[in-house]
DNA sequence: TAGTGGTCTAGACCACCTC
DNA sequence: AGGTGGTCTAGACCACTAG
Protein backbone atom coordinates (compact mmCIF):
# COMPACT_ATOMS: atom_id res chain seq x y z
CA UNK A 1 0.00 0.00 0.00
CA UNK A 2 1.06 3.21 -0.94
CA UNK A 3 -0.69 5.59 1.15
CA UNK A 4 -0.62 5.34 5.40
CA UNK A 5 -4.12 6.81 5.34
CA UNK A 6 -5.94 4.60 2.97
CA UNK A 7 -3.50 1.14 4.71
CA UNK A 8 -4.84 2.17 8.29
CA UNK A 9 -8.64 2.03 6.63
CA UNK A 10 -8.31 -0.99 5.56
CA UNK A 11 -6.75 -2.09 8.91
CA UNK A 12 -9.51 -0.30 10.45
CA UNK A 13 -12.37 -1.84 8.42
CA UNK A 14 -11.13 -5.37 8.29
CA UNK A 15 -11.49 -4.97 12.46
CA UNK A 16 -14.78 -3.86 11.97
CA UNK A 17 -15.37 -6.89 9.28
CA UNK A 18 -13.76 -9.58 12.57
CA UNK A 19 -16.38 -8.00 15.06
CA UNK A 20 -13.27 -6.36 17.03
CA UNK A 21 -15.88 -3.38 17.16
CA UNK A 22 -19.68 -4.03 17.46
CA UNK A 23 -21.72 -2.42 15.42
CA UNK A 24 -22.81 0.62 17.40
CA UNK A 25 -19.33 0.59 19.57
CA UNK A 26 -16.95 3.68 19.72
CA UNK A 27 -13.86 3.68 18.16
CA UNK A 28 -10.94 4.66 20.18
CA UNK A 29 -10.21 8.43 20.00
CA UNK A 30 -8.63 10.48 17.03
CA UNK A 31 -5.62 10.88 19.05
CA UNK A 32 -5.40 6.98 20.76
CA UNK A 33 -5.36 5.97 17.21
CA UNK A 34 -2.81 8.00 15.96
CA UNK A 35 -0.71 7.13 18.62
CA UNK A 36 -1.32 3.59 17.70
CA UNK A 37 -0.11 3.72 14.13
CA UNK A 38 2.83 6.10 14.76
CA UNK A 39 0.89 9.11 12.64
CA UNK A 40 -0.21 12.39 12.78
CA UNK A 41 -3.95 13.11 13.97
CA UNK A 42 -4.70 14.21 10.16
CA UNK A 43 -3.54 11.00 8.84
CA UNK A 44 -5.81 9.03 11.04
CA UNK A 45 -8.83 11.61 10.26
CA UNK A 46 -8.18 10.86 6.46
CA UNK A 47 -8.67 7.32 7.04
CA UNK A 48 -11.35 7.53 8.95
CA UNK A 49 -13.21 10.13 6.85
CA UNK A 50 -12.64 6.75 3.75
CA UNK A 51 -14.41 4.88 6.53
CA UNK A 52 -17.14 7.14 6.78
CA UNK A 53 -17.39 7.36 3.10
CA UNK A 54 -17.59 3.17 2.66
CA UNK A 55 -20.51 3.67 5.17
CA UNK A 56 -18.73 1.69 7.89
CA UNK A 57 -18.52 4.41 10.39
CA UNK A 58 -20.41 7.70 11.66
CA UNK A 59 -19.03 10.65 13.80
CA UNK A 60 -20.30 12.48 16.36
CA UNK A 61 -18.86 15.92 16.66
CA UNK A 62 -17.22 16.50 20.59
CA UNK A 63 -18.52 12.54 21.33
CA UNK A 64 -16.66 10.00 18.79
CA UNK A 65 -16.66 7.21 15.99
CA UNK A 66 -19.35 4.51 16.24
CA UNK A 67 -19.21 1.80 13.85
CA UNK A 68 -22.23 1.93 11.60
CA UNK A 69 -25.36 -0.53 11.63
CA UNK A 70 -26.17 -2.08 8.59
CA UNK A 71 -23.22 -0.67 7.24
CA UNK A 72 -22.41 -4.54 5.61
CA UNK A 73 -25.66 -3.51 3.41
CA UNK A 74 -23.75 -0.80 1.67
CA UNK A 75 -21.27 -2.15 0.25
CA UNK A 76 -23.08 -3.93 -3.11
CA UNK A 77 -24.18 -0.43 -4.03
CA UNK A 78 -24.16 0.57 -7.95
CA UNK A 79 -22.79 4.32 -6.29
CA UNK A 80 -19.30 2.74 -7.67
CA UNK A 81 -18.86 2.46 -11.15
CA UNK A 82 -18.64 -1.30 -12.35
CA UNK A 83 -19.17 -2.59 -16.02
CA UNK A 84 -21.64 -5.14 -16.32
CA UNK A 85 -18.94 -8.19 -16.90
CA UNK A 86 -18.05 -7.32 -13.17
CA UNK A 87 -21.48 -7.01 -11.74
CA UNK A 88 -22.18 -10.47 -12.94
CA UNK A 89 -19.24 -11.47 -11.80
CA UNK A 90 -19.78 -10.20 -8.35
CA UNK A 91 -22.73 -12.21 -8.29
CA UNK A 92 -21.02 -15.59 -8.86
CA UNK A 93 -21.86 -16.02 -12.05
CA UNK A 94 -19.91 -17.19 -14.94
CA UNK A 95 -20.31 -13.99 -17.91
CA UNK A 96 -20.67 -14.90 -21.94
CA UNK A 97 -22.13 -13.30 -24.88
CA UNK A 98 -24.49 -14.23 -27.49
CA UNK A 99 -25.60 -12.77 -30.58
CA UNK A 100 -22.77 -9.90 -30.58
CA UNK A 101 -23.25 -7.54 -33.65
CA UNK A 102 -21.04 -4.64 -34.40
CA UNK A 103 -21.71 -2.22 -37.42
CA UNK A 104 -20.90 1.46 -37.92
CA UNK A 105 -23.97 3.96 -38.44
CA UNK A 106 -25.02 7.55 -38.16
CA UNK A 107 -25.40 8.80 -34.43
CA UNK A 108 -29.07 10.10 -33.41
CA UNK A 109 -29.78 12.94 -32.38
CA UNK A 110 -29.31 11.84 -28.19
CA UNK A 111 -26.53 10.36 -29.19
CA UNK A 112 -24.91 13.31 -30.97
CA UNK A 113 -25.84 15.10 -27.81
CA UNK A 114 -25.19 12.76 -25.08
CA UNK A 115 -21.77 12.40 -26.66
CA UNK A 116 -20.72 15.68 -27.94
CA UNK A 117 -20.81 14.71 -31.49
CA UNK A 118 -19.96 16.68 -34.80
CA UNK A 119 -22.64 16.18 -37.46
CA UNK A 120 -20.19 14.41 -39.37
CA UNK A 121 -19.32 11.73 -36.86
CA UNK A 122 -20.05 8.37 -37.25
CA UNK A 123 -20.17 4.98 -34.23
CA UNK A 124 -19.68 1.72 -33.72
CA UNK A 125 -22.97 -0.14 -32.32
CA UNK A 126 -22.20 -2.98 -30.07
CA UNK A 127 -25.06 -5.28 -29.89
CA UNK A 128 -24.82 -8.22 -28.09
CA UNK A 129 -26.76 -10.35 -24.73
CA UNK A 130 -24.94 -10.88 -21.95
CA UNK A 131 -25.06 -13.97 -20.01
CA UNK A 132 -25.01 -15.24 -16.28
CA UNK A 133 -24.24 -19.14 -16.36
CA UNK A 134 -25.39 -19.18 -20.47
CA UNK A 135 -28.69 -17.90 -19.25
CA UNK A 136 -29.36 -14.47 -20.92
CA UNK A 137 -29.58 -11.68 -18.25
CA UNK A 138 -28.87 -8.31 -20.26
CA UNK A 139 -29.52 -6.74 -23.77
CA UNK A 140 -27.27 -4.28 -24.29
CA UNK A 141 -26.26 -1.85 -26.79
CA UNK A 142 -23.23 0.50 -26.43
CA UNK A 143 -22.88 3.25 -28.89
CA UNK A 144 -19.22 4.03 -29.70
CA UNK A 145 -17.43 7.06 -31.95
CA UNK A 146 -15.01 5.91 -34.12
CA UNK A 147 -13.34 9.19 -33.31
CA UNK A 148 -12.48 7.42 -30.23
CA UNK A 149 -11.30 3.94 -31.52
CA UNK A 150 -10.15 4.59 -34.95
CA UNK A 151 -11.76 2.56 -38.49
CA UNK A 152 -10.15 -0.92 -37.38
CA UNK A 153 -12.13 -1.42 -33.81
CA UNK A 154 -14.50 -4.56 -35.02
CA UNK A 155 -11.29 -6.46 -35.91
CA UNK A 156 -9.53 -5.09 -32.14
CA UNK A 157 -12.80 -5.47 -29.96
CA UNK A 158 -12.98 -8.80 -28.22
CA UNK A 159 -16.09 -10.39 -26.16
CA UNK A 160 -16.44 -9.07 -22.35
CA UNK A 161 -15.77 -5.93 -21.23
CA UNK A 162 -15.98 -2.96 -23.14
CA UNK A 163 -14.72 -1.01 -20.55
CA UNK A 164 -11.53 -3.79 -19.92
CA UNK A 165 -11.31 -3.60 -23.50
CA UNK A 166 -10.96 0.31 -23.88
CA UNK A 167 -8.39 0.14 -21.02
CA UNK A 168 -6.12 -2.30 -22.46
CA UNK A 169 -5.99 -1.56 -25.74
CA UNK A 170 -6.74 1.76 -26.10
CA UNK A 171 -5.64 3.29 -23.04
CA UNK A 172 -8.79 4.88 -22.26
CA UNK A 173 -10.03 4.70 -18.69
CA UNK A 174 -13.97 5.17 -17.51
CA UNK A 175 -13.66 7.24 -14.40
CA UNK A 176 -17.55 7.74 -14.02
CA UNK A 177 -20.89 7.15 -15.31
CA UNK A 178 -24.03 9.19 -15.50
CA UNK A 179 -26.90 6.34 -15.72
CA UNK A 180 -30.56 7.35 -16.03
CA UNK A 181 -33.11 4.48 -14.69
CA UNK A 182 -35.62 3.81 -16.97
CA UNK A 183 -38.72 1.33 -17.29
CA UNK A 184 -39.47 -0.60 -19.93
CA UNK A 185 -41.98 0.56 -22.69
CA UNK A 186 -43.30 -0.92 -25.61
CA UNK A 187 -41.82 1.19 -27.99
CA UNK A 188 -38.16 -0.64 -26.75
CA UNK A 189 -37.29 -3.52 -29.04
CA UNK A 190 -35.98 -6.24 -27.48
CA UNK A 191 -34.64 -9.41 -28.48
CA UNK A 192 -36.54 -12.51 -28.40
CA UNK A 193 -34.14 -14.65 -26.22
CA UNK A 194 -34.54 -12.39 -23.68
CA UNK A 195 -38.29 -11.33 -23.78
CA UNK A 196 -39.48 -15.10 -24.22
CA UNK A 197 -40.14 -15.55 -20.37
CA UNK A 198 -41.39 -12.33 -20.00
CA UNK A 199 -38.85 -11.55 -17.05
CA UNK A 200 -39.08 -8.04 -15.09
CA UNK A 201 -36.28 -5.66 -17.00
CA UNK A 202 -34.82 -2.43 -15.94
CA UNK A 203 -33.50 0.37 -18.58
CA UNK A 204 -30.68 1.82 -17.91
CA UNK A 205 -29.34 4.68 -20.58
CA UNK A 206 -25.67 5.28 -19.53
CA UNK A 207 -23.07 7.74 -20.54
CA UNK A 208 -19.18 7.02 -19.56
CA UNK A 209 -16.89 9.78 -18.92
CA UNK A 210 -13.31 9.50 -18.42
CA UNK A 211 -11.18 11.51 -15.94
CA UNK A 212 -11.40 14.98 -17.59
CA UNK A 213 -15.61 14.63 -18.18
CA UNK A 214 -15.20 13.97 -21.72
CA UNK A 215 -17.66 11.38 -22.98
CA UNK A 216 -16.35 8.12 -24.54
CA UNK A 217 -19.06 5.83 -24.84
CA UNK A 218 -23.02 5.47 -24.64
CA UNK A 219 -24.65 2.33 -23.12
CA UNK A 220 -28.29 0.97 -23.38
CA UNK A 221 -28.89 -1.83 -21.24
CA UNK A 222 -31.45 -4.10 -20.44
CA UNK A 223 -31.34 -5.58 -17.19
CA UNK A 224 -32.97 -8.81 -16.03
CA UNK A 225 -34.25 -8.08 -12.82
CA UNK A 226 -35.21 -11.34 -11.49
CA UNK A 227 -31.75 -12.25 -11.64
CA UNK A 228 -29.75 -9.26 -10.44
CA UNK A 229 -30.68 -6.59 -7.78
CA UNK A 230 -29.70 -3.46 -7.94
CA UNK A 231 -29.33 -0.53 -5.11
CA UNK A 232 -28.15 3.11 -4.46
CA UNK A 233 -26.99 4.86 -1.53
CA UNK A 234 -28.03 8.13 -0.85
CA UNK A 235 -26.55 10.52 1.42
CA UNK B 1 -21.14 30.19 6.63
CA UNK B 2 -19.18 28.73 9.31
CA UNK B 3 -16.65 27.05 7.40
CA UNK B 4 -13.63 29.17 5.72
CA UNK B 5 -13.26 26.12 3.17
CA UNK B 6 -16.84 25.36 1.94
CA UNK B 7 -17.20 28.86 1.57
CA UNK B 8 -14.65 29.48 -0.98
CA UNK B 9 -15.73 25.79 -2.96
CA UNK B 10 -19.31 27.94 -3.51
CA UNK B 11 -17.24 30.81 -4.56
CA UNK B 12 -15.19 28.77 -6.98
CA UNK B 13 -18.62 26.89 -8.30
CA UNK B 14 -20.47 30.25 -9.06
CA UNK B 15 -17.20 31.54 -10.76
CA UNK B 16 -17.13 28.32 -13.03
CA UNK B 17 -21.14 28.89 -13.34
CA UNK B 18 -20.39 32.44 -14.45
CA UNK B 19 -18.43 31.20 -17.06
CA UNK B 20 -14.87 32.80 -15.70
CA UNK B 21 -13.58 29.47 -16.03
CA UNK B 22 -14.33 28.02 -19.06
CA UNK B 23 -14.79 24.06 -19.11
CA UNK B 24 -11.62 21.86 -19.69
CA UNK B 25 -9.85 24.94 -18.69
CA UNK B 26 -7.46 24.76 -15.65
CA UNK B 27 -8.07 26.56 -12.33
CA UNK B 28 -5.04 28.82 -10.79
CA UNK B 29 -2.43 26.36 -8.44
CA UNK B 30 -3.46 25.54 -4.97
CA UNK B 31 -0.90 27.80 -4.26
CA UNK B 32 -2.22 30.59 -6.15
CA UNK B 33 -5.80 30.23 -4.77
CA UNK B 34 -4.30 30.08 -0.87
CA UNK B 35 -2.58 33.29 -1.60
CA UNK B 36 -5.96 34.78 -3.57
CA UNK B 37 -8.34 33.86 -0.25
CA UNK B 38 -5.49 33.86 2.16
CA UNK B 39 -5.82 30.30 3.69
CA UNK B 40 -3.19 27.95 4.22
CA UNK B 41 -2.55 25.56 0.54
CA UNK B 42 -4.53 22.53 3.11
CA UNK B 43 -7.89 24.89 3.44
CA UNK B 44 -8.01 25.20 -0.30
CA UNK B 45 -7.42 21.66 -1.06
CA UNK B 46 -10.50 20.99 1.11
CA UNK B 47 -12.48 22.93 -1.26
CA UNK B 48 -11.36 21.57 -4.04
CA UNK B 49 -11.82 18.00 -2.91
CA UNK B 50 -15.46 19.48 -2.03
CA UNK B 51 -15.23 20.76 -5.82
CA UNK B 52 -14.50 17.58 -6.92
CA UNK B 53 -17.34 15.53 -5.03
CA UNK B 54 -19.89 17.83 -6.45
CA UNK B 55 -18.55 16.44 -9.63
CA UNK B 56 -17.23 20.11 -11.21
CA UNK B 57 -13.92 19.92 -11.11
CA UNK B 58 -11.01 17.24 -11.49
CA UNK B 59 -7.66 16.84 -10.49
CA UNK B 60 -4.51 15.76 -12.20
CA UNK B 61 -1.33 15.11 -10.32
CA UNK B 62 1.72 17.18 -11.52
CA UNK B 63 -0.70 19.46 -14.08
CA UNK B 64 -3.54 21.02 -12.15
CA UNK B 65 -7.37 21.34 -11.69
CA UNK B 66 -9.56 21.19 -14.67
CA UNK B 67 -13.59 22.79 -15.25
CA UNK B 68 -15.24 19.33 -15.98
CA UNK B 69 -17.35 19.39 -18.73
CA UNK B 70 -20.73 17.98 -18.42
CA UNK B 71 -20.28 19.44 -14.46
CA UNK B 72 -24.32 20.64 -14.97
CA UNK B 73 -25.75 16.99 -15.89
CA UNK B 74 -24.04 16.02 -12.47
CA UNK B 75 -26.67 18.49 -10.61
CA UNK B 76 -29.88 16.55 -10.66
CA UNK B 77 -28.70 13.08 -9.41
CA UNK B 78 -30.54 10.69 -6.87
CA UNK B 79 -27.08 10.34 -5.36
CA UNK B 80 -28.18 12.77 -2.77
CA UNK B 81 -30.77 11.84 -0.42
CA UNK B 82 -34.39 13.71 -0.99
CA UNK B 83 -38.09 12.94 -0.49
CA UNK B 84 -40.73 12.79 -3.29
CA UNK B 85 -42.21 16.36 -2.06
CA UNK B 86 -38.37 17.59 -3.04
CA UNK B 87 -37.73 15.22 -6.45
CA UNK B 88 -41.62 17.08 -7.43
CA UNK B 89 -41.11 20.47 -6.10
CA UNK B 90 -37.50 20.11 -8.01
CA UNK B 91 -39.55 19.71 -11.34
CA UNK B 92 -41.18 23.13 -10.45
CA UNK B 93 -44.53 21.22 -9.73
CA UNK B 94 -47.32 21.47 -6.93
CA UNK B 95 -47.28 18.68 -4.62
CA UNK B 96 -50.24 17.07 -3.26
CA UNK B 97 -51.77 13.46 -1.67
CA UNK B 98 -54.63 11.79 -2.91
CA UNK B 99 -56.58 8.87 -1.05
CA UNK B 100 -54.36 9.08 1.89
CA UNK B 101 -54.78 5.97 4.25
CA UNK B 102 -53.03 5.48 8.24
CA UNK B 103 -53.22 2.05 9.76
CA UNK B 104 -51.83 -0.13 12.48
CA UNK B 105 -50.68 -3.90 11.53
CA UNK B 106 -47.82 -6.46 12.12
CA UNK B 107 -44.85 -6.21 10.27
CA UNK B 108 -44.34 -8.75 7.68
CA UNK B 109 -40.83 -10.86 7.65
CA UNK B 110 -39.01 -8.18 5.11
CA UNK B 111 -40.16 -5.45 7.56
CA UNK B 112 -38.74 -6.94 10.39
CA UNK B 113 -35.52 -7.49 8.49
CA UNK B 114 -34.80 -4.40 7.25
CA UNK B 115 -36.01 -1.87 10.40
CA UNK B 116 -34.50 -4.92 12.89
CA UNK B 117 -38.09 -5.00 14.59
CA UNK B 118 -38.65 -7.55 17.66
CA UNK B 119 -41.38 -9.73 16.84
CA UNK B 120 -43.71 -7.53 19.26
CA UNK B 121 -43.78 -4.35 17.57
CA UNK B 122 -46.09 -2.89 15.34
CA UNK B 123 -45.83 -0.43 12.59
CA UNK B 124 -47.60 2.29 11.56
CA UNK B 125 -48.51 2.29 7.03
CA UNK B 126 -49.53 5.43 5.54
CA UNK B 127 -50.57 4.48 2.04
CA UNK B 128 -51.22 7.31 -0.16
CA UNK B 129 -50.70 8.42 -3.92
CA UNK B 130 -48.59 11.49 -4.35
CA UNK B 131 -49.68 13.94 -7.14
CA UNK B 132 -48.27 16.97 -9.33
CA UNK B 133 -50.35 19.69 -10.59
CA UNK B 134 -52.92 17.12 -9.50
CA UNK B 135 -52.15 14.53 -11.92
CA UNK B 136 -51.32 11.02 -9.44
CA UNK B 137 -47.34 10.84 -10.04
CA UNK B 138 -46.53 8.59 -6.90
CA UNK B 139 -48.01 5.37 -5.28
CA UNK B 140 -46.09 5.48 -2.16
CA UNK B 141 -46.30 2.91 1.55
CA UNK B 142 -44.18 3.96 4.07
CA UNK B 143 -43.53 1.43 7.09
CA UNK B 144 -43.14 3.21 10.01
CA UNK B 145 -42.58 1.38 13.66
CA UNK B 146 -44.36 3.13 16.61
CA UNK B 147 -41.60 2.52 18.94
CA UNK B 148 -40.22 5.45 16.82
CA UNK B 149 -42.83 7.78 16.88
CA UNK B 150 -45.34 6.44 19.85
CA UNK B 151 -48.63 5.68 19.29
CA UNK B 152 -50.34 8.89 18.80
CA UNK B 153 -48.57 9.45 15.60
CA UNK B 154 -51.80 9.04 13.11
CA UNK B 155 -53.16 12.62 15.32
CA UNK B 156 -49.62 13.99 14.43
CA UNK B 157 -48.90 13.07 10.74
CA UNK B 158 -49.98 15.80 7.95
CA UNK B 159 -49.77 15.48 4.61
CA UNK B 160 -46.68 16.46 2.29
CA UNK B 161 -43.05 15.11 3.55
CA UNK B 162 -42.92 12.13 5.78
CA UNK B 163 -39.18 13.33 6.28
CA UNK B 164 -40.41 16.35 7.03
CA UNK B 165 -42.92 15.43 9.56
CA UNK B 166 -40.67 13.28 11.32
CA UNK B 167 -37.45 16.25 11.91
CA UNK B 168 -40.32 19.02 12.51
CA UNK B 169 -42.30 17.07 15.05
CA UNK B 170 -40.07 14.56 16.84
CA UNK B 171 -36.58 15.61 16.04
CA UNK B 172 -35.58 12.77 14.06
CA UNK B 173 -33.33 13.26 10.88
CA UNK B 174 -33.12 10.73 7.56
CA UNK B 175 -29.50 11.15 7.29
CA UNK B 176 -28.70 8.25 4.53
CA UNK B 177 -31.04 5.86 2.62
CA UNK B 178 -30.92 2.97 0.55
CA UNK B 179 -32.57 2.11 -2.60
CA UNK B 180 -33.48 -1.04 -4.11
CA UNK B 181 -34.19 -0.33 -7.68
CA UNK B 182 -37.14 -2.64 -9.14
CA UNK B 183 -38.99 -3.19 -12.25
CA UNK B 184 -42.71 -3.27 -11.58
CA UNK B 185 -44.41 -7.00 -11.68
CA UNK B 186 -47.70 -8.24 -11.97
CA UNK B 187 -47.77 -8.71 -8.34
CA UNK B 188 -47.55 -5.38 -7.38
CA UNK B 189 -50.98 -4.49 -6.35
CA UNK B 190 -51.80 -0.91 -7.46
CA UNK B 191 -54.30 2.05 -7.08
CA UNK B 192 -56.94 2.21 -10.10
CA UNK B 193 -55.99 5.73 -10.24
CA UNK B 194 -52.34 5.40 -10.93
CA UNK B 195 -52.93 2.12 -13.36
CA UNK B 196 -55.66 3.40 -15.32
CA UNK B 197 -53.22 5.36 -18.16
CA UNK B 198 -50.85 2.38 -18.04
CA UNK B 199 -47.73 4.27 -17.69
CA UNK B 200 -44.52 3.08 -17.68
CA UNK B 201 -43.49 2.61 -13.74
CA UNK B 202 -40.31 2.10 -11.48
CA UNK B 203 -40.06 0.47 -7.92
CA UNK B 204 -38.45 2.16 -5.38
CA UNK B 205 -37.58 0.15 -1.98
CA UNK B 206 -36.22 2.34 0.31
CA UNK B 207 -34.61 1.89 3.79
CA UNK B 208 -34.21 5.13 5.84
CA UNK B 209 -31.36 5.06 8.35
CA UNK B 210 -30.60 8.28 10.69
CA UNK B 211 -26.96 9.36 11.60
CA UNK B 212 -26.26 6.42 13.71
CA UNK B 213 -27.14 3.96 10.64
CA UNK B 214 -30.26 3.08 12.76
CA UNK B 215 -33.59 2.22 10.66
CA UNK B 216 -35.90 4.73 11.08
CA UNK B 217 -38.64 3.63 7.80
CA UNK B 218 -39.27 1.93 5.02
CA UNK B 219 -41.05 3.30 2.07
CA UNK B 220 -42.04 1.38 -1.00
CA UNK B 221 -42.72 4.20 -3.92
CA UNK B 222 -44.31 3.63 -7.41
CA UNK B 223 -43.14 6.34 -9.51
CA UNK B 224 -44.33 7.24 -12.67
CA UNK B 225 -41.51 7.47 -15.70
CA UNK B 226 -43.10 9.23 -17.57
CA UNK B 227 -43.25 12.74 -15.68
CA UNK B 228 -40.65 12.07 -13.16
CA UNK B 229 -36.91 10.98 -14.85
CA UNK B 230 -34.14 9.55 -12.23
CA UNK B 231 -30.34 10.02 -12.44
CA UNK B 232 -27.88 8.04 -10.72
CA UNK B 233 -23.83 9.17 -10.75
CA UNK B 234 -21.86 6.52 -10.33
CA UNK B 235 -18.20 6.98 -9.66
C1' DT C 1 -14.93 20.91 33.02
C1' DA C 2 -12.50 17.64 30.49
C1' DG C 3 -12.45 15.24 26.38
C1' DT C 4 -13.91 14.74 21.74
C1' DG C 5 -14.13 15.76 16.87
C1' DG C 6 -13.91 20.01 13.32
C1' DT C 7 -11.12 23.48 11.29
C1' DC C 8 -6.97 25.70 10.06
C1' DT C 9 -1.98 26.64 9.71
C1' DA C 10 2.96 26.58 7.91
C1' DG C 11 5.95 23.79 6.59
C1' DA C 12 8.10 19.50 4.52
C1' DC C 13 8.96 15.87 1.15
C1' DC C 14 7.47 13.08 -2.69
C1' DA C 15 5.49 11.60 -7.35
C1' DC C 16 4.12 13.16 -11.42
C1' DC C 17 3.58 16.24 -15.52
C1' DT C 18 5.46 19.55 -18.70
C1' DC C 19 8.85 21.82 -20.96
C1' DA D 1 14.58 21.29 -14.01
C1' DG D 2 10.80 23.56 -12.26
C1' DG D 3 6.08 23.50 -11.18
C1' DT D 4 2.08 20.90 -9.85
C1' DG D 5 -0.81 18.13 -6.98
C1' DG D 6 -0.55 14.15 -3.14
C1' DT D 7 0.77 12.98 1.42
C1' DC D 8 2.11 13.81 6.03
C1' DT D 9 3.41 16.37 10.24
C1' DA D 10 2.98 18.94 14.80
C1' DG D 11 0.73 22.13 16.61
C1' DA D 12 -3.19 25.46 17.57
C1' DC D 13 -7.89 26.95 18.59
C1' DC D 14 -12.83 26.17 18.43
C1' DA D 15 -17.56 23.82 18.94
C1' DC D 16 -19.76 20.30 20.77
C1' DT D 17 -20.78 16.27 24.05
C1' DA D 18 -20.94 14.26 28.26
C1' DG D 19 -20.40 13.53 33.14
Amino acid sequence: MVNRYAEICAILGKEIDQGLFLEGERLPTERELSDRFGVSRETIRRSLKQLIELGRVHGIQGSGYYVRRHGRHMKSTINRFSSITELIRNANLTEGDLEVQIFKRKPDAQEIQLLDLGSQDVVFVIDRIRTADREPVVYSKNILPQSIVGVDFPEKFEPGSLTKCLSQKYGITVAEALMELCAVTDEDMLPYRLKASNPPLLKFIQVHYDAKGAPIFLSYDFMRNDKIRFFVRRT
